[in-house]
This record gives structure tokens, C-alpha cells and sequence, in this order.
DNA sequence: TGTACATCAGTGAACGCGCGTTCACTGATGTAC
DNA sequence: TGTACATCAGTGAACGCGCGTTCACTGATGTAC
């Protein structure tokens, strides 16, 4: 019917294509689909045809359905992840600094990968989601004891509002981020704020934060 | 092959079912199901199991499967909301008051309500949610601006700490209640954090608020 | 009270559809001589 | 430089499966006389 589709004649296609790596597109059109819909949400046909491309394609390159969403998990969840662990290994020992980097580091993090907030809020934060398992325990785990405990030191020195669960802080900490950033699309029309970027959303974080926690200055 | 489906006699049965409202159960089973594995991710089939009926029977009940969502949305979800703009009613005019009214209601909303939050973070915070402009438009929307324009009144007055965006506020409340309920699941058992309840949560996030805010004793 | 019939609750079996996956194939490309 | 062949990228057509939905049906229940 389309005559791009008429143009493509059987046999190995020549190098002449204008498509340099199918397979990175299509995981990007894989990811981004899996953030609109959710993953159950989301056929592998549906992903195929919005890449141009063959079913059986997909198969060719990623074997199968959770084989894809491995290679997903792999190159484009994971390395976001890494990339906040990594910044607060730079972050220094103050308790307020620690704070500042990994609200900024957040932000930026899902600021540049739209398809970040709907995959984590359906795929991972859900009972049920998909990736869950294969990210919190790699990742979330490990950076959130560290953070508690650090939490829980600075509240027995009195560098801490006493009120607070050094339990929690780290979920408040990523609440305060990812959800903002997530639940955009929402409030953004019916609010009428329109204005409001990435850069506005870490400010108000930090300002609830600076004064909730009672860090000394 | 199961003794119980097969005592079953076809015609209409008789009225000695021990089953008096199977529509109600029906629904409960459903809506739980949406919590675990998301709509998208849940066929009317699997509903049918787990309730022990005919997958016709929910066609007889519900018509079709949009209608069986909208039965969800009308008789599970929008007396949630409905409750928590109710309690605002009843908050008074005094802002703190006002605040520690929200974060208790959500709290007690949520809590006493497990497939809520997935829900949700699932169908009602993400960009192609199914649950999306069936809910925000109607309760979301009126009780975000009425709370925008209470926190810009305090902000101009003096009673609210000026780095905070009055915008985000209302967003901020939700993140602070609604995702530490949601995410409980992964972390309770990751942070050894067993012992945290919901009146937990609602402690930590009003410490954090009552300091945050700035507003005045 | 008995009887005839309409209604009602619910089902079994079938339907078309889109899904994920398989596989034999096609013709361009790379390589050995 | 030719030529023969193995490899490679990718496809078209088919598959079995579970899904949502339909429909003719069954026998208990309610109702009119």
C-alpha cells in the first residue's frame, strides 16, 4: 500500500540504506512506546510498526518479548541508575551537599529520558511491574541503605529534625523528584503552569527540604 | 474437572446460592487485579478465574470490558476522591490545619484502600493511564487550583516560605503521601523497614512539611 | 390452591482478531582461490 | 581480475493461542388467573 513499503524489494537490502542501526532506533521507539503505554500495554507489532519495520524483525534482533525488555533494562534503564549512584560517590561527606546532588542529579537524569518517570511509576514502583526486580535490588537497595544509614548517623549527632524517619528520608527524597517530574503531563494544563521546568522543580524540592530537615548551616 | 464446577447444573440455579452479591465481588476481585498487574495487563478472563465464574458472566454484568472500567472508576475510585474533597471541606480556614486535614485524609483514603495507590501511579499518573481524564478533570483539577490559590495567598501574607513554588504545593502533598504508600512494597523489605505504617508515613511527612513550610506557630 | 407462561440468572460453545513466534525463502555482500 | 560459494540481513506467510464478545439454550423463579 505505502509506497515506501512497495519501494523495499525481497532479498538482503544494499548497504545504500539510510538506516546506519536499526536496532538502536527500535529500541528507542521500544522504550518510549513502553513509557506511553506500559509494557503490558504495549505489542511488540505495535512497536514494529511505528519503526517501519517487520514483526519478524524484532525477533531477528531481540529473540523474543523479555529478551527485549532485558536489552532495555540493560542499556537504557541501567546506565540511568548508574549514573545517580556514580554522582553521589562524588558527592563528599556533607550531609547537605549529599542532599543537593542527588535531587540535581535526579532531576537531570529523567529531565533528559521522557520515557523515564511513566516506566518507573508503572514498572517498577507497581506491585506487579516488570522491571521491578531487576532494578531495586541492583541498584535501589544499595544506594538507599547507604543513604538511611547516613540519615540515621547525622539525627544522633543533632544535625537532623528529630521528627523525621531516616527510613523514609530516601523514599522522600525520590518522591519529591520523580513524582513532580512523573505526574507533569497531569497538572501541567489544569494547573495552568505551563512554565514550570525541570530547573523549578528541584528548586522547590530543595527549599522544602532545606528548612524540613533542619540541617545546620 | 474442580468437584465444585462440576455440582454445577446448567438453567438458571436456584436461590439457595450462598453468593448474595456477585457483582460486588466481582468488582472487588477486578479492581484488585488492575492494582496488581495494571488494566492493560489484566483480561476479563483472569478476572473470571480467580472469581470462579464464566467469562460470559461479566458480559452479562458489565456489558464490556470499557464498561467494567467505568464501573470501576464510578464505584471505587471516585468515592475515594470524593471523600478526601469532602474532608477539605470540613478543614477550616487555618492553612495548617488545612494541610495536616489533606495528608491524614490521603493517609486513611489510601490505606484502607491496597489496589489504590498502584492504581493509580499506574492508570492515573502516567501519560497514556487509562483512568486519566476520567478522574484529574473532575476531582483532581477543582481541589489542586482551590489549594494553589490558598498557598500564593498565604505566600504573599507572609505565612509561607517564599522559595516554595505555590504550584508545586499541592503536587508536593500528593508525592508525600500517595508514593511512599505505593512504593512500600519495594522497600519495606529491602530497608528492613517492616515496622513503618501508614500513621508512620504521615508523621515523616508532616515533620518535614510543619519545618518546610515555614509557616508560622 | 393449582396451573400456564413470562421472565430471569447464567452457561457452553463458538466467532473473529491480534498477538508472539517460527521458518523456509531471497538476493546482496564478503571471501577464497 | 573473475568466479563460485558461504554468509548475512531481512521478509512473507503461516502457526497456535488467548482474548473479548455473541448467542441460542436451560431450568429455576415470579406472576396472572
Amino acid at each position: 500500500m505505502s509506497p515506501a513499503a512497495q519501494a523495499r524489494k525481497p532479498g538482503r537490502p544494499s548497504k545504500t540504506a539510510d538506516d546506519p542501526d536499526r536496532r538502536t532506533r527500535i529500541l528507542e521507539i521500544a522504550v518510549s512506546q513502553f513509557g506511553r503505554s506500559g509494557i503490558a500495554g504495549t505489542s511488540l507489532s505495535a512497536i514494529a510498526r511505528e519503526a517501519r519495520v517487520t514483526p519478524a524483525l524484532m525477533h531477528y534482533y531481540f529473540g523474543n518479548r523479555e529478551s527485549l525488555i532485558d536489552a532495555i533494562v540493560a542499556e537504557k534503564m541501567q546506565p540511568a541508575m548508574a549514573g545517580v549512584v556514580e554522582a553521589m560517590k562524588n558527592a563528599g561527606n556533607d550531609l547537605r551537599s549529599q542532599v543537593h546532588c542527588f535531587v540535581r542529579t535526579m532531576i537531570e537524569t529523567i529531565a533528559s529520558r521522557p520515557w523515564l518517570p511513566p516506566l518507573w511509576t508503572r514498572e517498577v514502583l507497581s506491585e506487579g511491574g516488570m522491571l521491578r526486580e531487576r532494578l531495586v535490588g541492583r541498584f535501589g537497595a544499595p544506594l538507599g541503605q547507604k543513604m538511611r544509614d547516613r540519615f540515621a548517623d547525622a539525627q544522633s549527632g543533632g544535625q537532623l529534625n528529630h521528627d523525621l524517619d531516616p527510613n523514609l528520608l530516601f523514599v522522600t527524597l525520590i518522591a519529591l523528584t520523580l513524582f513532580p517530574l512523573a505526574s507533569q503531563p497531569i497538572w501541567r494544563h489544569h494547573l495552568g503552569a505551563d512554565d514550570v521546568t525541570a530547573d523549578t522543580i528541584a528548586n522547590h524540592a530543595l527549599a522544602l527540604l532545606e528548612r524540613g530537615l533542619e540541617m545546620p548551616t
